[in-house]
DNA sequence: AATGAAACCTGACAGC
DNA sequence: TGCTGTCAGGTTTCAT
C-alpha cells in the first residue's frame, strides 16, 4: 500500500497521537508471517516502554523507545526500536480497547493512557521488528538507501548514472534511495519527460538533475495532500489521502495525457505496472 | 554483479 | 449466485 508519503503521514499522525505514552501489554497473533523478530523478544523490547517518537525512516515506521532506569530515578534512557514495515495493506490504529477489532489485526499494544496502538494487514507483506539499543549506544534502524527528500543532486546523479537497468526499476531500488514506490516513480518519471523503459545509464546528468527535481516535488506535493489513498489506504486516524486526485499518469491508462492527450499506455517493467505518455516522455 | 520471474498473501472487481 | 481470471501502494528469493 504504501509509498514514502503515506508512510510519512501514518508516522506523523501517530507521533502527535501516541509520543509519551507508555506501552504496558503486548499482543502477537498467530500468524508468524508478519514478526522478523521473535514474539518474545518483540514483547520484551516493547513492553514498559516509552513512545519518545515516531518517524519514518524510508517505508518504515521507527518508533524509539525509551525506559526509566533500572533504580526508577534519573533520566529515561534509550531503549529500542520498534519497526514497523506496512507492505501493501498494513495498517496503525489507534483505537478504544472495546472498538471492534478487525479481521487480520496481528499486533495490538495496551497502552498507559488506557488507549490501543493495532496492526492490521490483510495480506500480510507487512513486517515488524524490534532494535535493542544498549548502553554503548548502538546506532539503530538505518534505511539501506539514500533519503529521497534529503537527497542533493549530485549524489543523485552519481547513484543513477552508470546504471544499465530501466530507470524505472532502478527508481524502485530500495538500496538506492529508500521510500519511492510505484506511484511516484511513475509520476516523478513523467514530470520529467522520462520513458521508464530508457536504461538510467543512458541519461543524461541534465536528465537525472530533472529527475530528481521532479521526485522531490512531488514526494512533497504528496505529503502535503496526506498521501495517495488508491484502494485502502489510510492514516492513523483513519482518513484518506487526497493526492491520488492529482496522479497525472498512475492508473490512468488509455486516458488522454493532462498535456498532450495522447492516450496514457500501461507495460510491466520489474514486475510492475508503468504508465507513461508516449508522446511527452522519450 | 545484475536482471527478471516467481513467490509470498488476501481481497476486490470484471466478465461470464 | 458463483466461478475464473486479473490486479493491487512491496520485498525477497531463486534461476539465468
Amino acid at each position: 500500500m504504501p509509498e514514502l508519503p503515506e508512510v510519512e503521514t501514518v508516522a506523523r499522525g501517530l507521533d502527535k497521537r501516541v509520543a509519551g505514552d507508555v506501552i504496558e501489554s503486548v499482543w502477537l497473533g498467530e500468524k508468524p508471517e508478519p514478526l522478523k523478530s521473535s514474539a518474545t523478544e518483540i514483547a520484551a523490547v516493547l513492553e514498559r516502554a516509552r513512545i519518545a517518537k515516531v518517524r519514518r525512516v524510508g517505508k518504515h515506521i521507527v518508533f524509539d523507545l525509551e525506559r526509566a532506569p533500572r533504580n526508577g530515578r534519573g533520566k529515561a534512557q534509550p531503549h529500542g526500536q520498534w519497526i514497523v514495515h506496512l507492505g501493501m495493506t498494513g495498517r496503525m490504529q489507534v483505537t478504544q480497547p472495546d472498538d471492534e477489532l478487525l479481521k487480520h489485526t496481528h499486533a495490538v499494544l495496551k497502552l498507559k493512557s488506557g488507549r490501543e496502538l493495532r496492526f492490521v494487514d490483510p495480506r500480510r507483506f507487512g513486517r515488524l521488528a524490534v532494535v535493542r539499543l544498549d548502553a554503548k549506544a548502538a546506532a539503530g534502524f538505518a534505511a539501506p538507501g539514500d533519503e529521497p527528500l534529503g537527497s542533493e543532486a549530485h549524489r543523485f546523479v552519481e547513484l543513477f548514472r552508470k546504471r544499465k537497468t530501466p530507470i524505472k526499476s532502478a527508481l524502485l531500488n530500495q538500496k538506492l534511495l529508500s521510500g519511492v514506490g510505484n506511484i511516484y516513480a511513475d509520476e516523478a518519471l513523467f514530470r520529467a519527460g522520462i520513458r521508464p523503459r530508457r536504461s538510467a545509464a543512458s541519461l543524461t546528468r541534465e536528465q537525472l538533475r530533472k529527475l530528481h527535481g521532479a521526485l522531490i516535488a512531488v514526494l512533497k506535493e504528496a505529503i502535503a495532500l496526506g498521501g495517495s489513498s488508491v484502494s485502502d489506504y489510510v492514516d492513523a486516524d483513519g482518513k484518506e489521502g487526497f493526492f491520488q486526485l492529482q496522479h497525472r499518469v498512475y492508473g490512468r491508462e488509455g486516458e488522454p495525457c493532462l498535456v498532450c492527450q495522447t492516450p496514457i499506455k500501461r507495460v510491466i517493467i520489474a514486475g510492475r505496472s508503468s504508465h507513461y505518455c508516449p508522446h511527452c516522455q522519450r
